[in-house]
DNA sequence: AAGTGGTCTAGACCACTAA
DNA sequence: TAGTGGTCTAGACCACTTT
């Protein structure tokens, strides 16, 4: 026999089964409490208790007022970009625009950016990726982007003092500089090296881009380095799971066919 | 003034105050349930709201019978491996050992690996990269990662049949082919599209890997491309996202200093 | 046996949304 | 205004771990 269900659980995988098999669809409303209390015979709080997994699954969200729902996954795709890549995409992306963007449209939606550049005590991952000696200050610029007018990307970039220092790295706003900043910083990037993770959004950030309780972030960490191999960048790009899907691609250069 | 507050929310903020000051450090324990009911005055529920935020965030975590504590994040890195990444590596992977089980033995850790070959229909998604017809059938190879005797890892590649059949792909358990699977079946990779999303764990997942309700996966799905620009590979790599980080490195071919 | 968290009840009042 | 989910109380019993 298999172990004992709880009344949650039991609850749970009612309506988990009615949504895996089409009963319900994404974006249309589920039962309300109050309807399942009595459906089931028990207390309301086990009813929440039975929702509260699936929220949990990120299968089903609630709002206030709101009933629960079926949730809707429709990421944007975005590619970090490679030196490759870049290269055999430039032509798809409109001058002037930057990369972002011109792949935000590509897919249909309105981008927007805030762009803001300050001078900060560096995060500790930072400071050691980019060697930063202690009690130094580094360069942060910090890009709240937007699409269709909710904020769904920040992208920080992170510049010791004497790569930015005089360069248009310093200009705030969302400016748009061809060949970009770094290049026109006299700064080429020969290496990048990439981490990404996965986590739960913390307390800041599901206040700041108003997300549910439950809500997967994906995290990519990029370090720049130059022709010496010295560390130029960091980039820490974070982003709601459900809105951000990363894409690359990878070309064998030995293989002509 | 800032909206009211609620006392669950004070009650996480001041726990999660504390463990971000370093007052709880990652594996410590934390005040029981009981404890911090009779501190606050208030009702055991409200004190487990304040605790299930925290869980949501991921920063603490709890099991029956033992108390709530700080949860420790010690991913293990893992590198999807791009042609001229594999090459750069090839020799700090022992002989005849595959190179996940090489990185993390590099790591410092113990790795095991289950694997089994089935034919199956194809899920949606990989049918949809595979160009199935509908109706046929595709071989997939499942492994199942084990570090340290803990399952952190599901890797299943899908292969067409005509691809698979009568290769050393249709081998079950964990065989070693130098040169790889792809290779000594023929078919040389040429292009890889990658995806990488964070989601949360499904139920499935949390059953069979052992996971906290409040798990956040990431997972990166892999299409490989003959030199005919054929898909003849997805592989699907699974991982909760507190054990697993995913690493890659590019050098621009283009500069040579 | 004592202490921990997990499940469950049966209420109450509040905040927000939609009819 | 009626209906939704969000917060909170004050209990009870259960499952699991440690002493």
């Amino acid at each position: 026999m298999p172990p004992q269900q709880s009344v949650q659980e039991q609850i749970a995988a009612d309506l988990r089964h009615k949504i895996m098999a089409g009963e319900y669809e994404p974006g249309d409303k589920l039962p309300s409490e109050s309807r399942l209390t009595s459906q089931y015979g028990t207390a309301r709080n086990t009813v929440r208790a039975a929702y509260l997994l699936l929220l949990q699954e990120g299968l089903v969200e609630s709002r206030q007022g709101h009933s629960y729902s079926v949730r809707v996954y429709q990421p944007l795709d975005w590619w970090p970009g490679t030196f490759e890549h870049q290269a055999s995409r430039r032509d798809t992306v409109e001058a002037g625009a930057d990369a972002w963007a011109a792949d935000v449209k590509a897919q249909g939606h309105e981008p927007r950016q805030e762009v803001d550049v300050s001078i900060v005590v560096p995060p500790p991952r930072v400071a050691a990726e980019l060697k930063t000696p202690d009690g130094e200050l580094v360069v942060v610029r910090r890009r709240r982007r937007f699409v269709d007018g909710a904020l769904v990307q920040l992208a920080d970039s992170y510049y010791p003092l004497e790569v930015a220092n005089g360069t248009p790295i310093m200009t705030p706003g969302d400016v748009v500089i061809p060949g970009g900043l770094m290049a026109a910083a006299g700064h080429r990037q020969r290496r990048y090296v990439d981490d990404i993770i996965s986590r739960m959004a913390t307390r800041a950030e599901q206040v700041l881009m108003g997300l549910g309780a439950v809500t997967p972030m994906i995290e990519h960490l990029r370090v720049g380095y130059n022709v010496a191999n010295q560390p130029v960048r960091v980039i820490i790009t974070t982003a709601p799971g459900d809105k951000l899907r990363i894409r690359q691609e990878f070309t064998d250069p030995d293989v002509t066919e």
